[in-house]
DNA sequence: TATCTTGTTATACGGTTGTGTAATTCAACG
DNA sequence: CGTTGAATTACACAACCGTATAACAAGATA
């Protein structure tokens, strides 16, 4: 006599968003383990039989939506430079700020890619996307470096792009895994300073703070 | 009339010593979902009840066994500074290639590390033990780049600390995620080159390698 | 309005998880 | 050598996991 709970049908698109949104959010909350068939399907509004109409497997919804993450990080990175000054050297300053501030460095975005690491070293699907993902951003930033008016040869700007991805890499773990550690303001001036100093170029006076938003 | 599996008596510390490396074992290879409380015990070679007589819960467990990893990985890298050169330079030159380079910079290390960082953001125990162990080698770091010939003043060379510890960090996972994306030494020469940039000093000249193993 | 397709729900199943409790057997002690 | 305490095993239990399959209903089509 119970009546079936009523539901709306959507569109394939829409659904697959919700799954992958509704999974991200889990494993950002609780961890890879509170990312359950049961729970996703919960915080999407749908029951749990529906993922498997979606994906082929649980595995499945997992590598993709470490995929949409990824995407996400490197259009976050990316988007700072739309609208951003013309000036090469204060591009990069720009670019390198904005690598190692909020949204790009936040702990829960840290939590998220934390969670995928192990994945990432087993499975070669996701570690074809890790890599892709890590080098288009040494990429935008060796293009950024490229850009600067100085003279180097191509293994020399290898270098320096490595070397300021790993300057950056790792301010933004660490200020957005201690946070509170850090001063306001403290992670991104040493970013500026320390990328500047393996460039030779003074990035800390050509950063310009985004004027789009008066 | 089963007889039971024969056993013998251990040492707490013995039996406690077991199961945390059991546990490190496990969340390696398969990450922490692996590590189940029958799978830590199989692999100690003891019954799944003695987990709970020695810890108070698996969560008792997993914080033990991220301390003794935290407390392994900050020995190794201070283990460095034993039986090494007098020069300062030279001494801070070994310590940031060290830090980049194996047993600390390892694929194994990485994905044991990631394992826990979203417990680490959730638990405040957890956290201690990870603000604690940050700091130490920061200023183990700190403490080289102090003895380096050159006058700063106490603000510049915490900025310099922190900055020289996010170049290792950064290098030290892009280097352990994907260590086929770089070429042997590559990324112990870049650590040098950008720590030596960043504090004004030529570190890889003073680099010194291991001569304790001829 | 009647029909059909399929997105969605409902339910069942075997396996696994962490935990609680009682039964053993080891090893030290008197 | 018998006794005793506790380290260790053995077993039970409820909850939860991912998956498979069948029944239903929503909404487009005619």
């Amino acid at each position: 006599m119970a009546s079936r709970r009523p539901y709306r049908r959507e569109s394939e698109e829409r659904r697959r968003d919700d799954l992958i949104a509704a999974a991200l959010d889990l494993v950002a909350e609780g961890g890879l383990h509170a990312a359950t068939v049961r729970a996703i399907a919960d915080r999407a509004g749908v029951t749990p039989g529906l993922i498997r109409h979606y994906f082929s497997s649980k595995e499945d919804l997992t590598r993709v939506a470490y995929h949409r993450l990824m995407e996400q990080m490197t259009a976050d990175s990316a988007a700072v430079l739309q609208d951003g000054p013309e000036d090469a050297t204060a591009r990069l300053a720009n670019f390198v700020v904005a690598s190692v501030s909020p949204p790009v460095a936040d702990p829960v975005a840290v939590g998220l890619w934390a969670a995928f690491v192990h994945d990432v070293r087993r499975d070669t699907e996701m570690r074809h996307v890790h890599t892709t993902n890590y080098l288009s951003f040494r990429n935008m930033l060796q293009g950024l470096i490229a850009a600067l008016p100085r003279a180097v040869n191509d293994r020399q700007l290898l270098c320096d792009a490595i070397a300021c991805n790993g300057v950056i890499d790792g301010l933004w773990l660490e200020g957005s895994i201690l946070p509170e550690a850090f001063e306001p303001g403290e992670i991104a001036s040493i970013a500026l300073t320390s990328v500047g100093a393996i460039l030779n170029v003074n990035l800390v006076a050509a950063y310009q703070p985004d004027r789009t938003t008066p």
